[in-house]
DNA sequence: CGACGACGTGACGGTTGCGTTTCGACGTTC
DNA sequence: GAACGTCGAAACGCAACCGTCACGTCGTCG
């Protein structure tokens, strides 16, 4: 019975605002205002700013990370740096998620939720990766999926998202060299 | 003439209320109710809340990371992480610094003092023992001293205060002996 | 055509914070 | 002991936002 037009106008509406002033200022005012709506429709999609919030954005995370199975661990690795690092250079996202990886760390319901829609989904990706490597042969097998997610998501995101230096053409490729030689060369953990 | 308890209170109130509620949501008010002080004392220091902030954030951030000579790029290495990983441990800081950051990519005030707070003297440090390192032999002459940073702040900042999955006792050496081999093995920039 | 429901508008009372001002109390300084 | 400046408390007018409600419009379904 909703109007999906309006739905998605307050959608994107929230998604910039969030980009704009963040989670903590975010006002149901601004955004029905921004979306050129009443403050009425909004409170009849979602009860409040926490709930509209986490629902908006759980939508457009989950379809996030692929699944790389390219055959061989190198290409895997960059084939997955290069999509999480083009995902940190969105200019709404690029805003976004740091403030929001903020909130958790006081708001557990966004905790759990951004856990949900990101950390889990890529700690089975670097398991499944992992695995396939070790089982080639390509790492040693006490390879730690954990710390390779710490290593191939860490960099990035302190880059792009946190320091926000600009990087050259084939900073993804040389960082994921490193992330490699990282893993080859460290000792199996324990 | 303004009392020196006073100013510590108002201090330490603001360093607890950001990190309660973040910069978004930071009052003067609340910050004066915490510290148990009129309004007129904070407004007789600070003229706004950002420059607050930025004057008490600052303040606190300078001394920060040493600068690490032990001899060894191994053992600089090691140093330099456990200092950073205590850091972001510590339980007011861990919440401060994402909570900033973010705000930060909307803010070029923000943004620009804690570039010179931290990012810019991480970057100096970077250069010293990896420039170190190279002179005695430890790593190829090419070694990207920004790259060495990404490596070594990246994991750590995303596992301690954005994931902020607990560590093991290892972990952090287990790291630095990861960015020591992807240091070694990754081919010269360019 | 008539009922229904979502729509935007605008207003509601209440809360919170802004930055400023006034007040009386207290402690220094001279 | 008088003058000064900081202190806390409280109030100021102003603005923003909360969540709700009443209204009139419009499109759709039956």
């Amino acid at each position: 019975m909703l109007r999906g037009d309006i739905t998605a106008a307050i959608r994107n509406a929230v998604m910039n605002e969030l980009a704009e002033v963040g989670y903590g200022r975010l006002s149901i005012e601004a955004v029905a205002r921004r979306a050129g709506v009443g403050k009425t429709a909004v409170y009849r999609r979602w009860s409040n700013k926490l709930e509209m919030v986490l629902e908006i954005v759980s939508g457009v995370a989950e379809r996030s990370v692929p699944m790389p199975d390219t055959g061989s661990f190198a290409s895997d690795l960059q084939l997955l740096m290069f999509v999480v690092s083009k995902a940190l250079q969105h200019r709404i996202a690029s805003q976004i998620i740091p403030d929001l990886m903020a909130e958790a760390a006081r708001n557990p319901q966004i905790a759990e939720t951004l856990q949900r829609a990101l950390r889990t989904h890529q700690l089975t990706v670097g398991e499944q990766i992992v695995g396939q490597a070790v089982k080639r042969g390509e790492l040693p097998a006490g390879a730690d999926p954990e710390l390779a997610v710490d290593l191939m998501v860490g960099p990035l995101y302190w880059r792009l998202a946190v320091s926000r230096t600009p990087i050259g053409d084939d900073y993804v490729e040389t960082l994921a060299a490193a992330v490699m030689a990282a893993l080859r060369g460290s000792p199996p953990a324990h």
